[in-house]
DNA sequence: CGGTAATTTCTGTATATTCAGAAATATGGA
DNA sequence: TCCATATTTCTGAATATACAGAAATTACCG
């Protein structure tokens, strides 16, 4: 089992997309792991990333299981090797697809569904002010006519949405 | 300079608003403040702001100014009151779209900009494969084509904007 | 110009989060 | 069942973040 090293460039990436997901709230371990298999051609075992990304045995085996909660990362078998191997999804437009829409399922639909319920005590509520309750409506409006869109842009075919987005939507400019 | 206290259901929205930031890298003082500002129907003072939600009055003054550096709060002036006061841009669909241009400008352009550097060194290094210059490359270009694409959405006049999402984009499914 | 109040920046400290390694558990084959 | 290896869970240490108060700066008024 013998150590691959990776390239300048490969490392540049690799902790730049780290440096970039924790500005997002992305666990920087995470956001290297994906990097890395996002790169790789073939699929790597757990140890095989600790070593190369130089971190604990553990934060791999999270971060793993963080990035196939998410869908981007599925384990693969090899044959005669007992351990887990894993691989990324490598189309640019799917990761950006998933990655979206689970961030979307798990802080945005949330938040729309606690700013409905205020919205809607607001209303009626003595001790809240008729403009705050209207600025509630607003926000939770809002955050309901733009989840509708992005599902609707969501269930798109890859093509027709990369054909979509690459055209312009609204019409090109000049 | 009387305490304004909050309703319970401000105190929830503002709560929860901080909490959303900080999943999406936010400081969570930043996100409240702006919570309150974004429902308060008048500008508010540094002090207030401290008194309502009881964080540091440093902690109040920072998430101002980077606020204020977001363009979505402003100071305005009151007549016999020497203090500042503040208050949000309460147009949901044009913060939307201030915030959103900021991050990408601070995060999207210059991460586009290292990986289009990134991807045409690959192609001539001899330390990295092919496989990986192809990978970098199509990430590149992602990245291009969705910020073009942006760009274009962000021209538009708001209510032109408004209206488009609205609409759906692509053409309404059934 | 001075004095006063507001505001920002700085600094040490407290708190919370993140991490790596160790220990515990689970899994798969002989 | 036993052994080897993979994986997850726990724990102290490192790191980052938030805080309050002090010091410095700025703005305003007489």
């Amino acid at each position: 089992m013998e150590n691959k090293t990776l390239s300048q460039i490969e490392e540049t990436f690799i902790l730049h997309w780290g440096q970039m997901g924790v500005q997002w709230g992305i666990n920087r371990t995470v956001a290297q792991v994906h990097a890395l298999l996002y790169l790789s051609e073939e699929a790597l075992n757990a140890e095989q990333i600790c070593e190369i990304l130089n971190v604990a045995r553990s934060n791999v085996s999270t971060s793993l299981k963080e990035l196939q909660g998410w869908g981007i990362v599925k384990k693969v078998a090899r044959m005669g090797d007992k351990r887990d191997h894993f691989e990324s999804l490598h189309d640019v437009w799917e990761l950006a697809r998933i990655i979206l829409n689970e961030r979307k399922k798990r802080e945005i639909d949330p938040t729309r569904e606690v700013l409905q319920q205020l919205a809607s005590a607001a209303e009626s509520d003595a001790d809240t002010s008729a403009d705050t309750a209207k600025r509630l409506k607003e926000m939770a409006n809002f955050l309901d006519v733009s989840t509708t869109w992005f599902d609707r842009m969501n269930r798109m075919p890859p093509a027709a949405l990369k054909a979509f987005i690459k055209l312009g939507g609204p019409g090109k400019s000049p």
